[in-house]
DNA sequence: CTTTATTTTGAGACCGGTCTCATTGAAAGA
DNA sequence: TCTTTCAATGAGACCGGTCTCAAAATAAAG
């Protein structure tokens, strides 16, 4: 004379409850599996539980012991290979922790990355990893600590903010490979970025919203200084008209009559576009133009010539930003830690001396 | 003499109720924005709010709508441009929809896919997006009728599952490629995928769990049968030994002595091992070998030669799969739609007559 | 065979929202 | 002035778990 249960509505503890015959609170207790209860109850329930096809509502057990399990990741771009291997890495460490990711994407666009916080916080993530696009626009990641959400910043940091995060080292990275370009004989130099123009500091250098690429023109522009060129000869592109994109900036850029004879590219893709660019133009590389990239993109072993790259050990830094969180999350209260991580650049064949 | 509230513990709609001086449920029906409510109190309400710093807890939400605005997608692996381009137009168009995307990496194994569709529906996902590993295991997707979670397959469908699949004409496509291979006078042919082998059918014939590639198989060999190629000169390579990784069968193929003069790749990676394998042989491409690779990734533009592909519309089957998601959860009672698209060949240089 | 200690179980509050339903108060109609 | 009507509000159940605390059952000790 019992009710079948066909229904697609949820099963819940209370169901199997009834069906074992047991209170709700003991089934609760073998299923949630705390607690203490008896050999023989444990096996009713959990055979009451595979009858009715039981499944637990990780929502509700969320809303009770305020732990969701899920963390937020907001990154600039998942379609750029770097922060599909860096959320790869990440996905991997949280998942293999118990925990699941909601990804989200900025476009490197303030506005959208705060909103995605805040939709993240309303989820109740218990922490967030963020690449922020704006290293001054914070607040809505120092409202996250009146909150108990953790938080790492990832490639990019905040000054403002103590709080944990992994950086490479953007400046002496660039260094180097600037001062490769300067021993090498090079005097006209470019660095290009895809990120936008920030306005102006007081002191009227160019803000640059994101850190990491701000650190890199700062170690290309020092490296530049010491070496004596000239400023009109140590040149900073920036994506300067969003709407053009930055293939308009890379057109200006090699069509210039002086143009560079060596550039240093923020990223893979900006790179890409420059190897696409001096393709179509026969600009030969490395003969009339040596190229140095940010990031071991699979493709630069590819091309002819290869592709000098700046390897960033995007995995690791994955990885630390995901353990450090669960280090936070399971209440480790050690000091924000900048944990800066060495690149080594590969030798390749992009570079040479100038024709 | 009010408490002062510093606690980081969240505030509540009945919090704001109090301070607000309305009841919670009037409160509640501002602050959700249902039901109806007065000018003033309303002024009121959001003021408290504001005062209080209060945030809804989704979760709490969700709780008793039995929505979560979740959706989860689950993929082979995000670092594959091909899927990371999917998850971009996914959640773009989800996002814009309100919903939130869980990404979880099966790594084409099909373990690991029915763990991580549990947990999903675990955490009450409104639907899922799967590029499922394995079209011979389904009962976890099957289940997911039962329980009221939208599903739609994404690239790679399953005969046995009456559901919502977007797919590419994977079938014409290679065997378009194979035909032009054929046409220009290649009599070795091989295809390459990273795809383990999954046991024989019954009629001898390889089992392929992944759909799409195996359809590309039948593209493949259907065009060298009926151009009569000898069966030891139409080579399926498939990852057999996982150990070794893609790399050792691509190393083995190029080593024999009667190596196949075209190549088709199932998809970038494959090309790119390819490539590189091919260069460091000093292999001429395309003298010595041709190829043509499905995906048009980045990088195929910048190689020399250029490498014909064959140009899968990723974001749009993205963009297809999650608007497809949105109209059932909206309640779209229509026949399970099968969406197959076009795929184009982009001709570039890698394809010629064999020398 | 009590008494006491210990293990198991059950009743019910709680998390933070939504939602139903009854009640209040003011405007409109008689 | 006294209903009638309807907008606005409040009280409280509910979602599906967890968790506290007391009661019951069992085991150990006297």
């Amino acid at each position: 004379m019992k009710k079948t249960n066909l229904q697609s509505s949820s099963v819940t503890v209370a169901d199997v409850a009834r069906h074992a015959n047991v209170s709700k609170s003991t089934a609760a207790r073998v299923l949630g599996g705390y607690g203490v209860t008896s050999e023989k109850v444990r096996e009713r329930v959990h055979a009451s539980a595979k009858a009715l096809k039981y499944r637990a509502n990780e929502l509700a057990r969320s809303m009770t012991t305020g732990k969701s399990k899920t963390i937020g990741v907001v990154v600039g771009d998942i379609e750029n290979s770097f922060f599909g291997i860096a959320v790869r890495s990440i996905t991997d460490v949280l998942n293999a922790n118990g925990f699941n990711v909601i990804l989200a994407n900025s476009d490197e666009n303030f506005d959208v990355e705060r909103d995605a916080v805040n939709v993240l916080v309303g989820k109740q993530v218990d922490g967030l990893i963020v690449a922020p696009a704006n290293r001054y626009e914070t607040a809505h990641l120092e409202n996250l600590k009146t909150l108990n959400c953790a938080v790492v910043l990832f490639d990019r940091e905040i000054p403002s903010m103590d709080v944990d995060t992994v950086i490479s080292d953007d400046a002496d990275a660039a260094r180097n490979a600037t001062e490769a370009f300067i021993a090498a004989g090079h005097r006209r130099l470019a660095f290009v970025t895809a990120t936008i123009e920030g306005g102006r500091e007081d002191n009227g250098k160019w803000r640059i919203p994101t850190s990491s690429v701000g650190r890199r023109i700062d170690g290309f522009l020092s490296a530049c200084k010491e070496a004596g060129i000239a400023e009109e000869n140590s040149l900073v592109v920036l994506n300067s008209d969003p709407d053009l994109g930055l293939g308009a900036s890379i057109s200006k850029l090699l069509d210039q009559p002086e143009r560079p004879t060596a550039i240093l590219a923020s990223d893979s893709i900006v790179a890409l576009e420059i190897f696409k660019q001096a393709q179509k133009r026969d600009i030969e590389m490395p003969d009339a133009l040596s190229l140095i990239a940010f990031h071991n993109a699979d493709w630069t072993e590819v091309t002819r010539p290869t592709v000098t790259v700046i390897d960033q050990p995007v995995s690791e830094m994955g990885r630390w930003s995901a353990e450090q969180l669960i280090k936070r999350i399971e209440g480790s209260a050690e000091p924000a830690l900048h944990h800066v991580m060495k690149m080594k650049v590969i030798n390749r064949q992009s570079v040479t001396s100038p024709k």
